[in-house]
DNA sequence: TCTCATTACTGAACCGGTTTAGGAGAAGAA
DNA sequence: TTCTTCTCCTAAACCGGTTCAGTAATGAGA
């Protein structure tokens, strides 16, 4: 009688009433599961030719209901419009979609509040783990978690980080073998954990290279207490004023990140002064568009696509082993890109800041023969356009 | 005797046998659902206290399937680490969060057979909406979808985009009132709906105001055939040298969006020309990173945040309404942002470009001094730092 | 005392899959 | 012929909610 009602979309059900077998059989062809070998080809073949005809599609909650899985993790990040998040979840996403998980994203814009209620409203959402980028984490989980430059050790949460003790040897060793020695620093924002471990980084590297880190030239970023926030170039910007304000003689800036590398070269272009001739910049990311700025920024790449990839892997490969842990610190290789922002320090060349400098003369090291020149000096570091 | 099995997490029913009421009940109060009416205050609390207490929380997998809903879209974009698609998703992010859903992301690249492959998952996973960033849709999909920017009009989508002639006019309006007369271009990539709209704008707008378009000083951007695929500044570099081989008189050019402007800008500045005082350059979108740029970028902003939210809007507003459309197309406003690449043409100025220029006295306008000197130059159109 | 309405709740179907234990029928062995 | 063994398939429980029709108990009204 109801053989075929009017029904919309094809269910298990009307496609086995359609076949005239049970859902049981028609359900373990196609999903092929042992009980499958029981079954003739023929009978198979049957099944999925109608299954294709009506164009059946398992319904997704029934299905996940019944598994008690959903192939779905979230993600949790600061800030979704900024570069950082987005080439992370890139990562992410390319690790996931090829093993059948999708993802949800949220951005609690370092909200105390939605960092507290995102994770369970995700656990709500029946996630099987979640990834937490650049994110403090309070309390401990009820699914596998894995961060991303996470800003404390939690116990059970694996944390992928770039190597920042290295990165900042890198830059340090490329300012000090282009010859600077009065060096100029901005320190991260406080209460992040890439602020402690990067700038150990440049401390160590520092008295190993013999360099003397003068406080008067080590600033530190300001913004947000406890969590970075959003950075903008306005804080290195506003740094970079300081530092000439000091009156004090220096010829390279290391600074923490890219954002505030970006806001100090203009700082120091605004104040008439010439990057790199005058003053050598570096910073740490490599954020998108770091390569288009005029200089191109010199900085230390922190491969933040394969770090997505990582914690992806690391959090599937819990999610799959019933959350043991294997590694609590996964840290990955930064990389010295070396561009424009960057040359020799001709000692005797280091610029005593208060002096209005020639504006006329003002060059940016963008004519191909200046920046020929700069390359043929540097014998053993390659510039690249 | 089963009261309080040795389950795990807390269900309807465990905690309706704790009570000692039926599900039913307890599923009206916690849901608050009409026939809560029906339940006194004192049982109601009852209930929720001991939810509370034993921290239930609803399957969601279980919910779905029964109200036959999961408050989940999906968002397909080109790339996810570029700053465009990310800027979008933020906007449609709180759109989202704000009335209860989710979404899934998935970035096709540009590959055919994933622009065809990823709607279809997402819809398995049952999505109640697509929202498609900078997509072309083959087919119609079985449920409802928002597209933004999108490259065709197809039935029943409604298409979110910036109103591309009034941008390109205010960028020609800007260029031709600080007096430029002879000025190059870049149209977009073929096969893209931006271009050619766009590209109508700036013909509009210039036969309006009396210029001529020179076919010899108009270049198109010719990354991927029917699909931009990842736009590269490198695009606007090649393009612009070709501009200069030319050897044709301009003082300005109008570039289809940032990223090429940024090239032409380098390629400028590489060739000896000084940006703006020899060439003023403007772009299109006004991408994160614009603004640090130096020159700082001149553009015309595409609020992509909004747009984000308005597809969300209609996307939920479709949902709710089963799927009715409303207009088919939706446009925002551009906003002219002046910055610093361009500035006033002094029209005997027009620099002949196949002289070499004098680089000792390449400039970039970065000087306090002379960007006072060219603001005050310009009566009406305020120049921001 | 009987009817009727209201209050406070419940039984059971349903959403649409998965899975396990088992059964009908045919073939082979005794 | 009867028992056993396969082969091929199914019944029914289960996942964990939502919801509708209905019912027992109480009180009011006639």
């Amino acid at each position: 009688m109801k053989l075929q009602a009017h029904q919309g979309p094809t269910t298990l059900r009307s496609l086995s009433s359609y076949l005239k077998l049970s859902p049981a059989t028609v359900s373990i062809v196609i999903n092929d599961s042992p009980a499958a070998k029981a079954i003739p080809e023929g009978t198979k073949n049957r099944i999925l030719r109608a299954a294709q005809k009506l164009n059946y599609r398992a319904n997704f909650f029934a299905r996940s209901l019944s598994l008690k899985r959903g192939y779905t993790i979230g993600v949790l990040v600061p800030e979704l419009s900024e570069g950082y998040a987005s080439a992370i979840m890139s990562g992410i996403e390319d690790e996931l979609l090829k093993r059948g998980y999708f993802y949800f994203v949220a951005s609690h814009r370092g909200r105390p509040d939605l960092i507290e209620e995102y994770p369970r409203m995700l656990i709500d959402r029946a996630v099987e783990g979640i990834v937490l980028v650049n994110t403090p984490l309070e309390h401990p989980l009820s699914v596998p978690a894995v961060s991303i430059s996470g800003h404390r050790r939690v116990k059970g949460v694996v944390n992928v980080g770039v190597d920042n003790a290295k990165g900042a040897f890198l830059a340090m060793e490329h300012i000090v073998k282009l010859g600077h020695r009065e060096i100029a620093f901005f320190k991260g924002h406080p209460g992040s954990a890439d602020t402690v471990y990067r700038w150990k980084g440049v401390r160590d590297a520092a008295s190993q290279m013999g360099i003397r880190i003068r406080p008067e030239l080590t600033l530190q970023l300001q913004r947000g207490a406890t969590h970075p926030g959003p950075s903008l170039p306005e804080e290195g910007y506003e740094n970079a004023q300081q530092l000439i304000a000091t009156g004090r003689r220096f010829s390279a800036l290391v600074a923490f990140n890219d954002i505030s590398a970006i806001g100090a070269v203009r700082a120091f272009l605004d104040a008439g002064l010439r990057v790199p001739q005058d003053i050598s910049v570096i910073g740490f990311d490599d954020i998108h568009g770091a390569a288009y700025l005029t200089p191109r920024l010199s900085t230390v790449r922190q491969p933040l696509r394969r770090m997505g990839e990582i914690a992806a892997e690391q959090l599937l490969s819990r999610i799959v082993n019933g959350g043991k842990v294997g590694a609590q610190q996964i840290s990955v290789e930064p990389e010295l890109v070396i561009r424009e922002s960057t040359c020799e320090c001709r000692q005797d060349d280091t610029v005593m800041l208060s002096v209005e400098g020639d504006r006329e003369a003002n060059s940016f090291g963008a004519c191909p023969e200046q920046r020929r020149r700069v390359e043929a000096s540097l014998p053993k570091v390659q510039c690249r356009g």
